[in-house]
DNA sequence: TTGTAGGCGTTATCAC
DNA sequence: GTGATAACGCCTACAA
């Protein structure tokens, strides 16, 4: 008989009470009870240092609610991911729940696995930021997040990534460029189509760039794509700036081509004379010379919605799916404000 | 009787299969048993979509492991705590256990109630950014990271913040600086004071900044602490280049005290006059002018030797209390290279 | 109001 | 090898 340190229980609570189990349970649930055995009971749990197992309580529990969610990002360690955490991780907490975080590199076998991992942990729901071939939703309560679900009408909470594109274009615009590069990432993701949507909607009619829209070509000499990581969008970012007839500004559809692309400007010694817009703000941006303009989104306010979009479906919310969107901001700097 | 969807479980399979409770959770656990039996059942779990419930069997198995770590940080949205998020999640993977993150805030209070929140989900073992006034380690295993706790002798993984920042000035005394200011943040954190002592032990002994040493003051016209944040640090970092005899180079403590410092150079225009070095890496850093030399921390592998360490304890491993110290780089860009 | 008993979905210990 | 049975820690009718 080992004196080891197992974890008191509730049988341990009651026993050193004098109580029986149940009373216990339903102190430990906030029934107040005759006020003397509940004291008893507070002092025994204080005296063991008991912690009610929240797993045996969802188990049996009628509402089966195990205030856990799950989310699933393509990469936690990636800023934008990040923030979308936060913000999910603080309403969650606001409602008590904890929040299992998964990375699925992108990768629709592991984003499989890891929703029936969650799933299997009986999370009461799940964010999903889905990757390309994502499948249908879990079984559980599910808000996707960033992009749309490929093959599904369901609840999605996504940034204005087409009106942002405009902001960005038409400022260009408005000072005077009409020669605008494009720059943009892989081309089957949500994001970067809905991007280029934008760029190509607030081209005037007759433009290079829409010159064989139709056709369904666009033109190289203005126009990069699926250009992956920054390395790429340097070189792209080069090479339309070196070609004949070049852009007088440059608008870079993400993150780390926005990177390239001002890496490129400096290495060529155009950053005062070309134009630049970045969708998606980044560290520093200021303290360049000059500060880069950017089309700011607001990757907290994101995880925000979709976590309070997921939980009054958990609450019980039988609607029609939704879809919030979440609007981007200019945030002008001085790289998008260079007049051709 | 609703034909409800609940969730099909063992008896259900069983059920289907014909077979025993029992048979079906052998097979489900590895157990190969009679081939014709064994397939019955994968047929059965195939047709219903059964999925076994991890938190039931959790609670009844004999080591009680729940397949799920808990990760402490100040703020899954600060990049660095993110990155070493993900360095966690990517071992926890790897042992098919599943990661929890919540944000303390700095916060002692909520970082207790949130250890409390892991551990009444009976999370395996906790990884832990520890706040100022951390408690002791919970009643499960527990891996501090990247500052120890501070009232326990227990499983810790650090940064080198002292070589790092040796690194730092030893470089800006190779470039001929002789006055070399000292910016960092709130000197109870750990980080903070080992990169001032690691300062303070690179100066040569009659330093002006180390006159004081004995008497526990430091020249305050070269070393600030306890700057909050980029705009205290702009503050701090113009009027140490405005007073009397400035430093003729800066070492920057954290990530956004550097980013502030960034900024007052520029803003005085004396970016190109005064050496830089900055403590953690910053995105940009090289597209800044001049580049921006630093020391870059190792978040991920930080985050991946937490996860380690824990998992060896949760495997049974009672060797005493170790500390790992993950080094740091030093990445040369131009701002620590302007010679005095 | 309190105690008793049954069960949530699973695993472990036995007989067989 | 398989199958009945008793737990794991807790909640919740129901009876007292």
């Amino acid at each position: 008989m080992s004196a080891d340190t197992r974890r008191p229980t509730m049988k341990d609570v009651a026993a050193l009470a004098g109580v029986s189990l149940s009373t216990v349970s339903r102190v430990v649930n906030g029934d107040p009870g005759r006020p003397d055995l509940a004291r008893r009971i507070q002092d025994a749990i204080d005296l063991l240092g008991y912690e009610r197992d929240h797993t045996a309580s969802t188990l049996r529990r009628t509402d089966r609610a195990s205030a856990s969610i799950g989310l699933l990002v393509a990469d936690v360690g990636n800023p934008f991911f990040a923030a979308v955490a936060r913000g999910v991780e603080e309403i969650a907490r606001e409602r008590g729940s904890v929040t299992m975080v998964a990375s699925s590199d992108e990768d629709p076998a592991r984003e499989r696995e890891l929703a029936t991992a969650l799933a299997a942990r009986r999370v009461d729901g799940l964010v999903v930021v889905p990757t390309d071939g994502s499948p249908g939703p879990a079984r559980v309560p599910t808000v996707f997040v960033d992009r749309p679900p490929r093959y599904a009408d369901a609840d999605t909470v996504l940034t204005d990534n087409f009106g942002g594109a405009v902001a960005a274009v038409t400022h260009l615009r408005a000072h005077g460029h009409r020669r605008i590069g494009f720059l943009g990432d892989r081309s089957t993701l949500h994001t970067a189509a809905e991007r280029l949507r934008g760029y190509l909607g607030s081209l005037p009619d007759p433009s290079p760039a829409r010159t064989d829209l139709s056709s369904g070509r666009l033109d190289p000499s203005l126009v990069r794509t699926d250009l992956e990581g920054s390395a790429a969008a340097f070189d792209a970012a080069c090479a339309l700036l070196r070609g004949d007839d070049p852009p007088t500004a440059l608008f870079t559809a993400q993150n780390l081509i926005t990177t390239g692309a001002v890496r490129a400007l400096r290495a060529l010694g155009l950053q005062h004379r070309v134009a630049l817009v970045g969708f998606d703000d980044l560290p520093l941006a200021d303290a360049l010379d000059p500060g880069l303009t950017v089309v700011a989104q607001q990757p907290v306010t994101l995880g925000r919605a979709a976590a309070r979009l997921l939980f009054s479906r958990i609450d019980g919310d039988r609607a029609e799916p939704r879809t919030e969107v979440v609007p981007t901001t200019l945030v002008v700097r001085g790289s998008g404000e260079i007049a051709r």
